[in-house]
DNA sequence: GCGGAGGGTTTTTTT
DNA sequence: AACCCTCCGC
């Protein structure tokens, strides 16, 4: 991976326009690799050195930590001030500091804890165990996601009520009141609250208005086609005295309209601000122009979309090339080889790769191929680290020392490991929890430092003597974390709670996990030195609103392997864009809506134009997986100008074309050279019954067939393994 | 009433 | 891989 073009290239003229426009409503139509971080970085340096702009009075906003770190160290190295007390984040990270200092204006206590969507929809699972829903009638799934569009259009349980239609909506109304109980209860923040709750803050209370209008003298948005409603209001009322606002975008990768951006803000822009100023950026620093003719190929049968053209003075170039493999294995092996190719044909870097892919689980076979090859790779997202249960576990225990009202962590930790706590115990505590209001986590620590003289009777006996012992560890954390630094505390835990024992004894796994809470532990070090509960609520924030991209390395030496989503913003020399079939890009879930064909349109282009040299199409005629059937290219591939592409003659290929596989398992199951079964044969299957073969390879793993059953439907089948007979 | 085993499902994309 | 659900032995 490579940074954008030097800090000391000259400006284009309408790159100087954005840079030198300082007061009033400012729209930035920047094309993709256009140089938009050069211009909003060198922006913010001329508003600082040229127009003596303090740098606290700015507030720019990013998308992910990651693009607001490269932001920052670009005006670190341009400005005279260092850009200093520049207030620069995320939309979540930046509401949460404004929340932070003043939350408790509007009753929300300022030390909440950060509720990401695993915590979200264990709250939703609550909420409708509460109202006798089971998961067969609503999706948990389901519910959140609506719960959480109504936040990202500030809809309130209330209001969402009142517009409720149907079944669905009427059950998540009331899933969605109860939710917000839990939640409060619980003083937790989801991810839309924190933008939500920003809003409310500011409308509701002038004063905190006031001061952050006085501050925010000049406001910038980053991805401004990919901002929902509550964060366009949140924008337009804290620029709204000085009209200072400067928003980039570019409506051809609008990309996150499923997570409620509404691409209306950009397209927008120009009505609600009659008076600003609108440049677009078109020439194009990053591409070749063959692969600027794909991608517009790709997007300009968009209707509606702003009318541009990106343009680049790197003429010519490589073809795009389009490959074809037989299935997804082969076209791991394939992708692997073309790397290993211009790696040792051109003493490529690793890191100038990137394989993207539309669903995280395709990612899979990548990793396989790249393994057993011995090829560095950085995986983004997929099982990302603090996804995992020891690191979730270890977390929640923290958020229950942090904030003992935090039901949902209590709940998920309270019995891990197992210490005789099960639904009926743990169903008691809530039980008398509710009656005393108070939450299960602090009923229990009240139990275990002063016991009711009269044992309450609902929890005489067994459930007391499971319950006491964990309300008395928790009063031990609770107590060292008063003095302990931050890693000595998740040390403590990790001890106290069992959970080292716990982990020690899993046979298959123990070495990996504890290596992950070590890992986690080492990164609480940078915390070390804040005041207890300060260093546990940095912390604990860290982690919520960490993404992804954020732990992407570019100076690594490893290919890149990332979703087309997350590779928004990124850019490669070398770019595969892998199942390039109809059903995946775009994929099957969108074909029912032309709005989410739109957007998958744009996520291809968003793909194509990462590349910056070469660009691979991949797809491959069948793919294993639910049902494995045979595949179609992408429709986008129609619409790229054929002088543009070169299409391989489909090669198949077997592990034993890679010398660097050296593993003699893999060497051993490719013995078999030729197919045993033929096309159109008729096999005996002991499960499936009698089909027909419809196609075969002879695969690393041995010869496999696939095989057309009358009621099974197509099967593939490892000849070695399924028990075929020939009839 | 708890805990472990086993089976099935899950997300398409994510702050 | 994680999680939910069900089943069964203790």
């Amino acid at each position: 991976m490579t940074t954008l073009a030097p800090e000391t290239a000259e400006l284009n003229p309408s790159q100087v326009e954005a840079v030198e426009h300082a007061e009033g409503p400012l729209l930035i139509l920047a094309g993709a690799g256009s140089g938009k971080t050069r211009v909003v970085t060198h922006r913010i340096a001329h508003l600082i050195d040229a127009a003596a702009v303090a740098p606290w009075n700015i507030l720019a906003v990013t998308f992910t930590n990651k693009a607001a770190d490269e932001m920052r160290s670009r005006v670190t190295a341009l400005s005279s001030e260092r850009g200093a007390g520049m207030e620069l984040g995320t939309f979540h990270g930046v509401c949460a500091r404004i929340l932070r200092r003043f939350s408790d204006r509007i009753g929300i206590n300022r030390n909440f804890t950060i509720f990401d969507g695993t915590d979200q929809t264990a709250v939703v699972r609550t909420a409708m165990k509460d109202l006798g829903l089971a998961a067969s009638q609503v999706s948990p799934a389901g519910a959140r996601n609506a719960i959480s569009r109504a936040k990202d259009e500030l809809m309130t349980h209330h209001q969402f009520a009142e517009h409720a239609q149907g079944f669905f909506e009427d059950m998540v109304a009331k899933i969605y009141a109860r939710y917000e109980q839990i939640l409060n209860g619980a003083e937790g923040q989801d991810f839309g609250d924190l933008i939500v709750s920003a809003v409310r803050l500011i409308r509701e209370d002038a004063e905190v208005l006031a001061y952050y209008q006085d501050r925010f003298r000049h406001v910038m948005v980053d991805e401004y086609q990919d901002t929902n409603r509550a964060q366009y209001v949140l924008v337009r009322e804290l620029s709204a005295a000085r009209r200072n606002l400067a928003v980039v975008g570019d409506d051809d990768q609008s990309i996150y309209g499923w997570r409620g951006a509404d691409i209306r803000n950009l397209m927008d822009f120009e009505t609600e601000y009659p008076d600003a100023r609108v440049v677009k950026l078109e020439q194009n620093y990053r591409s070749t122009q063959l692969i600027l003719d794909a991608a517009h190929g790709v997007v300009e049968r968009l209707p509606g979309r702003k009318e541009k053209r990106l343009w680049t003075e790197r003429s010519g170039g490589e073809k795009v090339r389009v490959l074809e493999s037989y299935d997804d294995e082969d076209e791991a092996l394939r992708v692997l080889e073309e790397v290993q190719g211009l790696i040792a044909r051109e003493g490529g870097r690793r890191g100038d790769f990137a394989v993207m892919y539309r669903t995280n689980a395709q990612s899979r076979l990548l990793e396989e191929s790249f393994v057993k090859a011995g090829l560095p790779y950085q995986l983004v997202g997929a099982t990302e680290f603090y996804g995992r249960r020891e690191v979730k576990d270890m977390l929640g225990y923290l958020r229950c020392v942090a904030n003992p009202r935090d039901s949902v962590s209590f709940g998920r930790v309270a019995n891990v490991p197992a210490r005789g706590l099960g639904e009926k115990t743990l169903g008691l505590l809530d039980e008398w929890a509710a009656q005393r209001t108070m939450a299960p986590g602090e009923a229990l620590r009240m139990l275990a430092a002063e016991p009711p003289d009269p044992v309450p009777p609902m929890l005489a006996g067994r459930a007391l003597k499971a319950l006491l012992p964990l309300g008395e560890m928790f009063l031990r954390l609770d107590a060292a974390a008063a003095e302990m630094p931050l890693p000595r505390l998740l040390q403590e835990i990790y001890r106290e709670t069992g959970y080292e024992d716990y982990l020690r004894a899993d046979p298959e796994d123990a070495e990996e996990r504890i290596d992950n809470v070590v890992e986690l532990i080492g990164a609480s070090a940078k915390y070390a030195d804040l005041l207890p509960e300060e260093a546990m609520t940095s912390f604990l924030q860290e982690v919520a609103l960490i993404s992804d991209v954020d732990a992407l390395k570019a100076e690594a030496d490893a290919v890149t392997l990332i979703t087309l989503h997350a590779a928004k913003g990124l850019e490669f020399k070398n770019v595969f864009v892998t199942g390039f079939e109809e059903e995946l890009c775009p994929h099957v879930r969108s074909f029912a809506d032309p709005a989410q064909m739109e957007e998958e349109r744009r996520l291809a282009y968003v793909g194509i134009t990462r590349a910056q040299d070469r660009l691979f199409l991949s797809y491959a005629k069948f793919r294993g997986g639910w049902g494995s059937r045979s595949r179609v290219p992408s429709r986008f591939l129609q619409d790229i100008p054929e002088e543009a592409m070169e299409r391989d003659r489909p090669v198949v290929t077997t592990a034993t074309d890679f010398p660097g596989m050296a593993d003699p398992a893999v060497k051993a199951a490719t013995v078999a050279t030729e197919r045993s079964y033929r096309d159109g044969q008729k096999v005996r299957h002991p499960v499936f019954g009698v089909g027909v073969v419809i196609s075969g390879k002879l695969g690393p793993g041995g010869e496999e067939v696939q095989v057309a059953f009358p009621e099974a439907g197509v099967k593939l089948l490892s000849v070695a393994f399924a028990n075929l007979d020939i009839i």
